[in-house]
DNA sequence: ATGATATAATACAAAACGTAACATTTTTGG
DNA sequence: CCAAAAATGTTACGTTTTGTATTATATCAT
């Protein structure tokens, strides 16, 4: 006797559900019909959340490894990214509270930071990124402070009321503040609203705003806006800038420093 | 029976995440796939953020290279704190939403949390541990919230104003609290004063405040006070605990559960 | 330091698996 | 019963995974 295929689908969720993963050729096995039939049932059980397809088989739903974002940026464009950290990093002076934002190229400021203090003074670091304070956390003169939050991991930062909060009771120097576009007339935008949030807030309380952005993101325009470009003061980028670009931005009033 | 790439991978990824390191030739043999795949394996792994690959092997990402005293705590008495951890996350229910604070036996409550959610319900964590957050990051179906604060990075734990201002601003089923003393008359004790202040506020908005600890910290007084044995309601602690004190403590109306 | 040995990177081919378009069968509702 | 809709099967082609071979690199004992 033969299966509908709405009771066959409902077995396999069910599969899924109790053990955790299932086998194509098992299923294949267990049901008699083509693979065509079960690679339709999981696409099916996959759009409606039932679970998630892997390769051979499925998994149930929120198992699937998935793979972290954030790793993969860090490693676009890594000569550009470092050049220009290493520049905006050189703005920060002895004893300055910066704010440091949770972008892959503001992690590179994290790791140019002047290790060197001279005099006695120390830098307070502010930061809504779990990646920063890795980099951080063993520099022992520092003052490492983390916004706390919702913890997005494949940002690898917190972000939501919570940080909102702890960052409205703080007055910084400097905000060093990444973007995913940026351009006169959208100004700054990212891939997600959250984030995008929680770097308005900064801009807001530090007294000089930084962006740090390789040449690929001027003139792109992401998902939701940050912050307009009259928002900001400074953009540090790299020399593969459009001049013409270039151009506009500073004669929208914005410091735009070439390394 | 062979595994599906996707579930082999999975498995080296937990199996790095509890025991912090593995060797090649050990999956090798576990897996019985070539060498070339298992490589394969952790450069996938070491791309999506899951550990760091090392000569011969594999590391727990963040616990490479990093000899500080946390990560020695966490060797002390290994065998008693995993079966506290295990006996602790055994009084989570599903959809309950908890608190953890920053002790080497909470974390071990942290990674045998029950991970098959039944039904649609979720947990909601929220913590003062660096290490919590790296050990339930790639948990997708959590909420994870961290809380806020200066970072003290030989506790791996946020502490000060911001941790307090964010802990009022929550309520939750149950905190799970380590502590360095457990005493009837000075209550829990601890180290450090601002970790002692939390650990404080978390016992304030829990309704149910579970305390684990080692056998050894039974009697002990550490340096500061955090609530006394008032404030809680249960303690996990393991079979070694001398009887005399552990009818003291329940005698003093806390539930203590020995494993 | 210096081979000897173990471990790692790279390139390429084979096998397993997945996708898409279209043909065929089964089910469903009048 | 019959047409429309749903489900299933067939085929051809693309992708991922795996294994083998080769070359490079790191570690260790002497």
């Amino acid at each position: 006797m033969r299966l509908t295929a709405h009771e066959r689908r409902a077995k396999i969720a069910e599969q899924v559900q109790e053990r955790g993963s299932v086998r194509l050729t098992e299923l294949l096995d267990t049901f008699r019909v083509t693979d065509t039939s079960i690679r339709r049932d999981l696409q099916i059980l996959e759009s409606a959340g039932r679970l998630q397809r892997i390769h051979g088989g499925a998994v149930a739903s929120g198992r699937a490894l998935t793979p972290n974002s954030f790793n993969a940026k860090t490693r676009e464009r890594p000569a550009e990214k470092e050049r220009i950290g290493a520049g905006a990093a050189a703005l920060v002076r002895s004893g300055e509270s910066i704010l440091l934002d949770s972008g892959t190229t503001v992690l590179q400021v994290a790791s140019h930071l002047p290790k060197v203090v001279n005099g006695s003074s120390l830098t307070t670091v502010v930061t809504s990124s779990l990646a920063v304070v890795r980099e951080l956390e063993y520099w022992s003169s520092l003052h490492l402070i983390l916004l706390g939050g919702i913890v997005l991991t494949e940002f690898q930062a917190t972000v939501g009321p919570q940080t909102i909060a702890n960052l409205r009771r703080i007055q910084v120097d400097k905000a060093f503040i990444g973007c995913d576009g940026l351009g006169v007339s959208h100004g700054l935008t990212t891939p997600h609203m959250l984030i995008a949030e929680v770097g308005r807030v900064m801009t807001e309380v530090a007294r000089q705003v930084i962006v740090v952005a390789d040449s690929s993101k001027l003139g792109r325009v992401g998902f939701t806006p940050i912050v307009p470009l009259t928002g900001i003061h400074t953009l540090v980028t790299d020399t593969n800038a459009p001049p013409e670009l270039v151009q506009e931005i500073r004669a929208a009033g914005i410091e735009v420093i070439l390394v």
